[in-house]
DNA sequence: CTGTTAGCGCCTTCAG
DNA sequence: CTGAAGGCGCTAACAG
């Protein structure tokens, strides 16, 4: 139990004046005479002061902290996504809060507002529903940012990739193969991101004149493309290929259609979309367009607290990433 | 942005003084009239104050946050652990700070220093290596608890199961099977959880008279379990069975067994230790000796906030899930 | 039982 | 260029 340093001992040591010892710390609002600015860092040197962030928020500077709402972190992209988050945050000198909504509007709300009365600098957002409950944070004048479930009817900031033509590369891919009886495997009808994967992968048939085989929803998860298997294969005729809208439906849906003797992808091929670092290791590795959480969460670090005026929505470019489940067979 | 806000706005509103809305808000330290504090309380509600968490923390009580240090997030245990306490927390009112040590001590350590600078109640962590950098967190009188990867040495609280045994509890149900041939893959040997583990299993061979055909060390992780595959495969007899230190492992071995037309459970069976809530949904599901999260999260979170006087290590009690990987075919 | 007041540590305006 | 002083919102002694 040390006792704590505070600015007025840095003062004292440095022969000098608290104001002067604020003055050098945040580079202003005035300046400093070189020699007494040298006494004042030796002084903090020497005592190994830490500003306290508590005090400093108090007295109206921000907290030097950042809230992440997250719809869970079972999903290999969100925990990647909140990883990169994290690691974002920490170069702007910034903690993160983390905050699990679990799919549910009213935790979300509550959340944003204790991230709120928790004066953090910026909030970032994965969003639960098609609504949004942000409105605190705005009336607060807190900047926020949705990410990777971007609502474009709401005047909210948000960075994303264009879920649609991600998908629509996909599908080409699985086109471009020459496969007869594609299928699609979407997510469920509560996000946007769901419905615009939907459109992409019906453009790229579209274009290529083919009908889908099948058009299944079900959640993002291992176990939502496990449960998709199941009623894939009750159909007439099993479809040759499918698009998934997750990597983890398309993990799901491998080892669902293995365990039933189906092989991958020599009977049933898949691309998806996410492309964590977890996708090229599986056995078989995953085609898949890769949302780079890296990107994202940079774009969205620096809208948050930088280019607070640009442009509401940031989109960010994919890139599809060959494995061995499309069929094809690299390395 | 509208006005905030603060405590005067209430008393102002109530009639009576700033110390008497603390009174009430914090039951204590004197007492209130009854009548009083209904006005007071009328006053909050009708303004819809929430006291500020950070002049509170200035002004000495608790910051209202836990911050929490993990390895990574990629681990299936590892990110639901994380939402345990994350739960655990919030239940207790408390925000936590998310941060990824990725292994580094060196980041592990400064996210302690970080913490300690933003005065939180209580850390969590998941330890990176055998050694820990905690002290400026105990220098501060700041709780702390390791958890899952406790260090028999230090004089630190800690929550865990008990991990030789849960080593011990699994590897005798593979033993109960009648395998002939029986492996170990472990995880590496910088954390004592990896060391426990093996010797659990040794236990169990020992008492059983039977000899390992193999114990490899690799990564916690899907790619570990794989590559670990790759080195039993070369093997002048394949293993007939293998307990796997983490689901992650089994996994990621299982996989790449089924790449290479190795049938499991039928001509490969494997148990390990996790029992995350995946693991049930997995094709083919885990038989896994369950760390229980929640429990260990709520235990932590206990430990840290009350029974503070408590004895250093708690252990928690694990439980066998029987999946299909072993040999076993429920359902 | 209630009101007043001194900090908590720091930022920033206002005088020097 | 520098020092003094007010204020951020709240807690908890200290006087009534």
């Amino acid at each position: 139990m040390v006792k704590r340093v505070s600015r007025d001992d840095v003062a004292r040591l440095a022969g000098t004046s608290a104001a002067v010892v604020s003055y050098v710390i945040n580079g202003g609002p005035r300046n400093v005479s070189p020699e007494r600015r040298q006494r004042v860092l030796a002084a903090i040197k020497e005592l190994g002061y830490e500003p306290s962030p508590i005090a400093r928020s108090l007295a109206g500077s921000g907290t030097g902290t950042t809230g992440m709402i997250v719809p869970n972190l079972d999903s290999s992209f969100f925990s990647e996504l909140a990883t990169a988050v994290e690691e974002a945050a920490l170069q702007t000198g910034r903690l993160v809060f983390i905050g699990n909504s679990a799919e549910d509007r009213r935790r979300e709300a509550a959340y944003v507002s204790s991230f709120v009365r928790h004066r953090v600098d910026g909030v970032v957002v994965i969003g639960v529903s098609k609504q949004l409950s942000l409105q605190p944070a705005l009336d607060e004048g807190i900047p926020v940012v949705v990410v990777d479930r971007p609502n474009p009817h709401a005047l909210i900031r948000s960075v994303s990739i264009d879920h649609a033509e991600a998908a629509e590369t996909a599908t080409a891919h699985l086109i471009g193969h020459g496969y007869d009886g594609i299928a699609c495997l979407t997510g469920m009808e509560s996000t946007f991101v769901s419905d615009d994967r939907l459109e992409g992968f019906r453009r790229a048939m579209g274009r290529a004149g083919l009908e889908p085989v099948a058009t299944l929803r079900s959640p993002y998860s291992y176990a939502g493309g496990a449960t998709a298997w199941e009623r894939l294969k009750e159909l007439p005729n099993l479809p040759r290929a499918v698009f998934c809208a997750s990597d983890d439906q398309a993990r799901g849906l491998i080892a669902a259609a293995l365990a039933d003797g189906i092989s991958v992808p020599e009977r049933l091929a898949t691309v998806s979309i996410d492309g964590t670092k977890q996708a090229s290791v599986l056995k078989p590795s995953l085609t898949t367009v890769r949302q780079p959480s890296d990107v994202i969460a940079q774009a969205t670090l620096r809208r948050l607290f930088e280019d607070a005026q640009a442009e509401l929505h940031w989109g960010v470019p994919t890139e599809l990433i060959i494995g061995r489940s499309c069929g094809c067979t690299p390395d």
